[in-house]
RNA sequence: GUUCCCGUAGCUCAGUUGGAUAGAGCACCGGAUUUCUAAUCCGGCGGUCCCAGGUUCGAAUCCUGGCGGGAACGCCA
């Protein structure tokens, strides 16, 4: 199976021109100086370059074990005498022999000049790459069902495939949001069913997608008792599917209702779409794919269904259409896919759901490939783990879940608790854009949380955790942010670049600086496995680097040092740029204080 | 039953694509604030990297076989 859950199967991103990675700005001179002393290509000699596990032993690392044979001598001898022969220069300060490794250490000044300036200079655009050249990658995510709340589990696919699509933007590719809502198929035939025996549109009116909710729930608790009435719902959507004027009325209203509570938490999240299109703007398109299908021989009646036997795949057998001639969830997707290529000419197709869809995704791609559709293996699922409560699934059948609009609104209302606490303790005025700013921390510590960690795993919802603001959280990220904005605000000019680098020699600045420069690799990993994680990662690092300086009661930014003030203060603009520009990737807002 | 994913500290997770003494946060214990925001920082505690083999100079990482958890496997999406 292509792209198998978890795995990288190839670096789509290396069919575009790659920028040099900024870490290998440092790494370069070093391999340069070895590869002769070692009669490897420059290349060869990088890619063995690691990171010393800590920072005390340098920046930078060769290994010697692998010359040992070749040259048979101990890795300890070797790398003494490479690094005896290794002249520091530039921004490589001197190269030491430790045990089989040769360790290199940067010169903090050199390094400090070399991306300060750049990253005050790149401002927004800083840790951004320019190797989509415009190019458009269409991203599928979210997509909840209509006429079923926006649950908390539909955080994840809409946080990462925003955040995929903020880091395609900053990668220079174009991105194009798709969010492919549910507003077709047997579910609603399920709701016509019951709404022939009870709905009623003034409770709609008022209650809204509570009550459709409240519906759903209740006829799949009939269902389990009188398992028939699922027949009755196919019955309906076949009604619906062939243009039954009442079918389509309440479909429509069913669909609007849904929309406006959807909006209103994308509104919530400062999401967009460029493409709102649900499957249901695909049916007219689906006969065409089946009739190709059919003319490509490549369709079997089985059981009365129309199927795709792809047991030669071990894919087993696809689904196009059921046995009452109704079409199902892979012939819309087989039709959208060919859709978007043609509108939007993608070069690659992501979508953002649940590994638990592997199979599904597996299917189309190799229907695709069978209808000799030449960009099939541009298409790429981008699988999650599933949300569950502790001791059981998340059930939408039985209503068993937390709306996603109730945990952003909780967490708004504990950063708010959390600002106004603080404002009382420090005796200050409670500020008057408090609810903005306790929205944007609510959001950030519910959206970060989700994406610190690789997307693969499952997550287990814990109010506590998605609550949290202290340690590894969007509000840390937020707050060391904040903190620097509020030094920049009394250092009242904006800083210069035009400082004494020797100031910002120390080691921890130089980690800091490192980490700064490591952006744009942290999003190029980031895009190569569509994983944001790498993002967050390196936030946190970059944020915990500083925020040790910070506390540091004898290494302030501001002081009477007017050299080692401007010095500190563009490093200090630095972070913060790195910081708003990653929270930014990740679609998390950024307060003007805390 | 078959296939896919996951398994690292009490809990939640990183681990630079096979390298040095396996790292963070939470929790717990102890410290730090006359000075740039304590949503912070520092220290301590905490490990059979699920198990067993194999490959390798070298394995949490790769291979094989188990065990445990999750998911998918036809008329839902």
């Amino acid at each position: 199976m292509r792209g198998s859950v978890g795995k990288v199967p190839y670096c789509w991103l290396s069919c575009f021109s790659i920028t040099e990675p900024t870490m290998s700005r440092f790494a370069r001179p070093f391999a340069e100086a070895l590869a002769p002393l070692v009669e490897l290509p420059v290349a060869d000699v990088e890619k063995q370059l690691e990171t010393p596990p800590k920072p005390g032993m340098g920046q930078l690392a060769f290994p010697c074990f692998q010359l040992a044979k070749t040259l048979r001598k101990a890795p300890p001898a070797i790398a003494e005498d490479l690094a005896s022969k290794i002249q520091p220069t530039g921004l490589i300060k001197k190269v030491i022999a430790t045990g089989p490794y040769v360790n290199a250490y940067l010169d903090g000044e050199a390094v400090a000049r070399e991306v300060l300036p750049a990253a005050l200079e790149a401002g927004e655009c800083f840790g951004s790459l320019s190797i989509g050249g415009g190019r458009a990658v269409t991203v599928d995510y979210s997509s909840p069902n209509i006429a079923k709340s926006f649950g908390i589990h539909h955080l994840r696919s809409t946080v990462i495939g925003h955040a995929l699509v903020n880091m395609l933007k900053a990668a220079g590719f174009q991105p194009v949001g798709i969010n492919h809502l549910g507003d077709w198929g047997t579910q609603f035939g399920q709701l016509l069913a019951i709404w022939d025996e009870k709905g009623d549109e003034a409770e709609l009116n008022e209650r809204g997608i509570a009550y459709l909710l409240e519906l759903y729930v209740e006829f799949n608790a009939a269902k389990e008792k009188n398992p028939e009435l699922q027949d009755v719902a196919r019955a309906k959507f076949r009604l619906l599917e062939n243009g039954d004027a009442e079918a389509r009325r309440l479909w429509a209203l069913f669909r609007k209702v849904s929309l406006d509570e959807f909006e209103r938490v994308y509104a919530m999240l400062g999401i967009q779409f460029d493409d709102m299109r649900g499957e249901s703007f695909y049916e007219g398109l689906m006969p065409a794919v089946l009739t190709e299908l059919k003319e490509r021989n490549l369709l079997t009646e089985s059981k009365g269904a129309t199927v795709v036997d792809l047991e030669a795949f071990d894919l087993g057998t696809a689904l196009v259409r059921k046995a009452d001639g109704s079409t199902l969830y892979l012939t819309r997707d087989l039709a959208s896919a060919g859709y978007r290529k043609e509108s939007y000419d993608f070069v690659r197709s992501l979508y953002v759901v649940g590994g638990s869809q592997a199979l599904h995704f597996a299917q189309m791609t190799k229907v695709l490939e069978l209808m000799e559709r030449p960009w099939f293996d541009t298409i790429e699922h981008v699988p999650f783990g599933l949300m569950r409560f502790k001791d059981r699934k998340m059930s939408t059948r039985k209503g068993d879940i937390v709306p996603l609009r109730d945990v952003l609104e909780q967490a708004a209302a504990l950063a708010k608790q959390t600002i106004v606490k603080g404002a009382e303790d420090k005796s200050r005025p409670i500020p008057d854009d408090v609810d903005e700013l306790a929205h944007r921390i609510g959001v950030g510590a519910v959206v970060f949380n989700d994406l610190k960690n690789r997307r693969v795993r499952d997550v287990v919802f814990d109010w506590d955790e998605v609550l949290a603001f202290d340690g590894e959280t969007g509000p840390y990220l937020q707050y060391t942010a904040a903190r620097i904005a509020s030094m920049e605000a009394r250092y009242g000019k904006p800083p210069s670049a035009d400082v004494d680098f020797h100031l910002l020699d120390g080691p921890g600045e130089l980690a800091l600086i490192v980490a700064i420069s490591e952006m744009p690799d942290s999003l190029q990993r980031g895009l190569e496995s569509c994983e944001p994680s790498y993002v967050s990662d390196k936030l946190l690092e970059i944020a915990s680097l500083f925020s040790t300086l910070y506390s540091n009661r004898s290494w302030k930014v501001l002081s009477e040092d007017v050299a080692l003030t401007d010095a500190r203060m563009l490093l200090a603009h630095g972070v913060r740029q790195a910081l708003c520009n990653g929270l930014g990737w990740l679609g998390i807002p950024v307060p003007a204080r805390m």
